[in-house]
DNA sequence: GTCTAAGCGAGACGGTACGTCTGGTCTTTAC
DNA sequence: GTAAAGACCAGACGTACCGTCTCGCTTAGAC
């Protein structure tokens, strides 16, 4: 798709994958702080220049290494009726944010938005946390919300979790049913 | 307290002042990222040395440059009842995630703590935020919070603003009534 | 020899001139004492880690850029007889150790070698000044001189000079012609 | 002499003989390369100032600490014929230049005055060895010999062993007999 | 018996070089 | 024309030492 023909050498999807592994790697031994594009490169037996060849950050490459297993944890079955489905979504959260590799990634992106715009825009364009709510509250609230709406129940929702794992404490203490509540109170006023 | 005895030079409180002013200027000049420990030793005018005898880490400097006007910025005065004063409460709060220099830093160190553990536990030795919530909640609450369900009122209370704000929107359009009262609700319940 | 292949981006010799260059200059401009590595990346507009990837020392970058000169500037002409050649060479010997760029940089490198043992084992390995005595003694003596009596037959010849040079006093005073009998007298002796 | 009346405290005496000893002991653990003021005042148990109020530089403080001794190694029993002395002097000298600590001090001292021209002329004001040399000389010849030829006998004598020496030889495998004779040999020109 | 002066150890001050690391770029050969 | 290799310039990192500057304390002579 973004390489239609290729007259020279194509791209190496080894070189890829390698890459996505190796960041992915050294994420959980080094953690982003001591993560060097340098260090990726190395890892990954790749050279320095192909890195900025198809990514212009580590805060791409990161996304791209995590943004498929993230989608996938934070996806919840249509088991259930609608505060079981959010509860089930809190519950997959929870451990997303604290336990997970992908969360890790997410945390860590997060943490380098704050810092950096390009990396908030890059986020804004990727919301994987925020989009994974908008499906769980459109799917239970079989109602077409509008966005103002739809990102007042989202914050409901997922916020107190959010900043109970963000400030470095387990959310698994919080009253996930309380906040599926609250939730669906917001999409209902929201209406 | 700090300084008992004291057998060589003092230390300089003009030094000291200078470092914390400067941190606060370069944060808005040229964002977190882009702050160096060089950059603020050159701006304050003070030898580098200096910064590592008194501070480990740039986020240490910029929490003692930002936290005596955060601590400020999210106090809120004692009128009114329980959930207007907790309205208000966001009301400074959102003010402060989005529009102020303090919460500029608190953001800024917030996304370290997510890259680097020491700096997470230096934010939970200094919970700026939540102490200022804990503070709200137990005056008009009037009752003594055991610390578990007083930590739930807080994620309920700030939770949705908090995730709003670090996603890149402006917490403003948070429905804060409904929030001051789930924060009531988790109150009563955690009694 | 030093370069078979070398798949990756090949040594600038622009950068390897322009440090010799600067090193030169800055010897001149600062002297030795005040000659730093960071000085002469910057003079010679060069990374300092391209300093440290090809020299270890700035002995090593200040005997590189001078001891070309160091040869040329102790040879003699084949002209003359015995002492006259050993007189010849003792005159070089004077101007290089007092008034010619390279010998100020031979005498910081010696001056340097009674502080550090690399930099001595350094000048070991190239020793200009003795070198080039052996090489003008073992020519006019027509006589294979074994070692120990060949290095007697060296010091008799440049050590006044050396020594006088120094310690701070101009060599020109000294008899050089006595100096060169001296020499073919301990070349005799040790034959 | 130095010190007349003087108002306040007197200087320390114990404060000068710790510097000289720690000075002498550093010198020999570390190197003169690495020895520093700060290393200096520390292994004394001294105020930093202390060493810059009596003195100027490390080349100073090494000169006080090690001219007694270099004084005392040099010297030689008035016993035996001219050449004799002369011998006996030289076999002082080698000892001096490559196994005494006074001698490695001396070294360093005049390796430093290739790089340093105040610490030349310190060392040219305080010639320990040119003195010794000068005195052995002028005792036996018996002779007041004007200075630019005492210097020639002198530049002589010691130059061989000198350069041997400092150029990381062991000048006891030079001919110190030859050396003495060119030596009166030219102090009889001279006269 | 103060008072004043100077030296003392301690240690912080503004600077600056050290050697290392990473960032982003450039230039080779190999495929 | 992409890939790996690796050198390039630039500049921040944390450390060490420089020479200077306060501190509180000590030790003397002067009053």
């Amino acid at each position: 798709m973004e390489q239609t023909a290729g007259r020279g050498r194509p791209r190496s999807e080894s070189a890829r994958i390698a890459v996505l592994h190796a960041v992915d790697d050294l994420l959980v031994e080094v953690g982003y702080a001591n993560l060097s594009l340098k260090g990726i490169a190395d890892r990954a037996g790749v050279g320095r220049q192909t890195l900025y060849r198809w990514w212009s950050t580590k805060a791409e490459i990161l996304l791209e290494a995590s943004s498929h297993d993230a989608r996938h944890e934070l996806a919840v079955p249509e088991t259930g009726g609608a505060e079981e489905q959010l509860v089930a979504y809190l519950d997959a959260l929870g451990v997303f944010l604290t336990r997970s590799h992908a969360g890790t990634a997410y945390r860590a992106l997060l943490g380098e938005a704050q810092h950096d715009p390009a990396v908030a825009e890059l986020l804004a364009r990727n919301d994987l946390l925020g989009d994974s709510a908008r499906l769980v509250i459109a799917r239970v609230t079989e109602d077409d919300l509008p966005e103002p709406a739809l990102g007042r129940a989202v914050a409901t929702l997922v916020g107190p979790a959010f900043f109970w794992a963000l400030t470095g404490h387990d959310p698994s203490v919080l009253d996930r049913a309380a906040a599926a509540r609250a939730c669906l109170e917001e999409a209902r006023a929201g209406r």
